[in-house]
DNA sequence: CCTCCATGTGTACAGTTGTTCACTTGATGT
DNA sequence: ACATCAAGTGAACAACTGTACACATGGAGG
């Protein structure tokens, strides 16, 4: 049976993950989601969850290994467009808020899972932030626009702007995806965060 | 009927609030609670529910308002044990962390709150954040720290400050409670973020 | 003393939940 | 062609859920 499983991509399994991420792009939380609601949601019936999760935390396991890659398609995009140097900030940010709107339930996701009920969701998204972060952290390495700090500072800077983003979300879950306005606001707030932190990177003095 | 309200303080609809923080500190997620479960642990009957609250929604909330009386004893205790100013950010992180030792389950539903299920609970929250930040930013423009920094910049500072805290709580989470050194290398790490963000701050251009 | 009413209790009910079991199906490797 | 087995179905179950209703009680106001 050298090759009998990866059958058709639009199956069972990933209309029930698709099927969780709606509810809770609805405003649903993940941890109050049930698996008769998923199943019913998916338009399958509820003995079908069991033949590709245990229970529903093993499905938001399966949910952070998704979300990692659309993060890593945010990375790659934003390698690709991040062109200027003094527009970094500004234009890194742009990225991340459109990818939130293009993934939002995503997100939310992301966001929700952080406190979210199940230890190992939790342990996962945080770990994609850490590689996150250090991703970051390499490419400004190799742009060589911070080569005043040492690696472990680096870090420490990076890991901020990282949290420092990732709790944006909490704003961004807050404001209707078509609100521009507000969407800019937030835009322009997050950038502002970044670039105090920069500040602050480019006069840190390694001992303290 | 001048004075009927207000009873004992031990009566039910404190137990039932007591009853949803436990169930949370025991790592339920709040969103998941259900009444009969609340009451439950509260050993209390299930109808008994309906005489103080309406829905869990609404128990939330009531939450939300008892979380701000923590966060001002919190900066109440800060203002006063908050000496010296050099050592002002290792202390006030320090002073954080104990209240979050003292009141696990109070902050834990703060940090699922932030992106729950309830809209009314986050945004409660979110105003309780936003108060402390415009108090932080008081009390340094008290203490003539940052003269430099105009208010709506000393806003921002403030405000990067509050959530960098408030992110470091689910790092606080996911540790448990008599685990020092992992406690003290959050509070070590914190530290220096904020004193990143001061530094960003000392060295700030209000024109961009 | 009597009355009222906020608070707490017990019972009841219909709807939903997670999970099991035996069954069908259709593609796969030989 | 045939046997196999992952994937999907439907019926069934006991347990639990939210909520409604009628009732008990005891302290406060008159």
């Amino acid at each position: 049976m050298t090759e009998r499983k990866r059958r058709k991509p639009g199956e069972t399994r990933d209309k029930l993950m698709e099927a969780a991420l709606t509810l809770v792009g609805k405003g649903r939380h993940f941890a109050s989601l049930g698996i008769r609601e998923v199943t019913r949601q998916a338009g399958v019936v509820p003995t079908s969850f069991y033949r590709h999760f245990r229970n529903m935390d093993d499905l938001g396991l399966q949910l952070v290994d998704e979300l990692g890659l659309v993060l890593r398609r945010m990375m790659r995009d934003a390698r690709a467009n991040v062109l200027q140097a003094e527009k970094l900030m500004a234009e890194s940010v742009a990225i991340f808020i459109r990818h939130v709107q293009d993934n939002r339930s995503f997100f939310v996701f992301m966001a929700q899972g952080l406190a979210g009920e199940s230890r190992a969701v939790q342990e996962g998204i945080r770990s994609e932030l850490r590689f996150f972060a250090s991703e970051l952290a390499n490419d400004l390495r190799r742009l060589r626009l911070v080569d005043h700090l040492n690696d472990a500072d680096l870090d420490l800077t990076c890991d901020l702007v990282v949290r420092t983003v990732a709790f944006s979300l909490t704003d961004l879950i807050s404001v209707s995806a078509d609100d521009d306005y507000q969407l800019d606001q937030i835009c322009q707030r997050t950038t502002r965060y970044l670039q105090l932190i920069f500040v602050g990177a480019a006069h840190w003095q390694t001992g303290d």
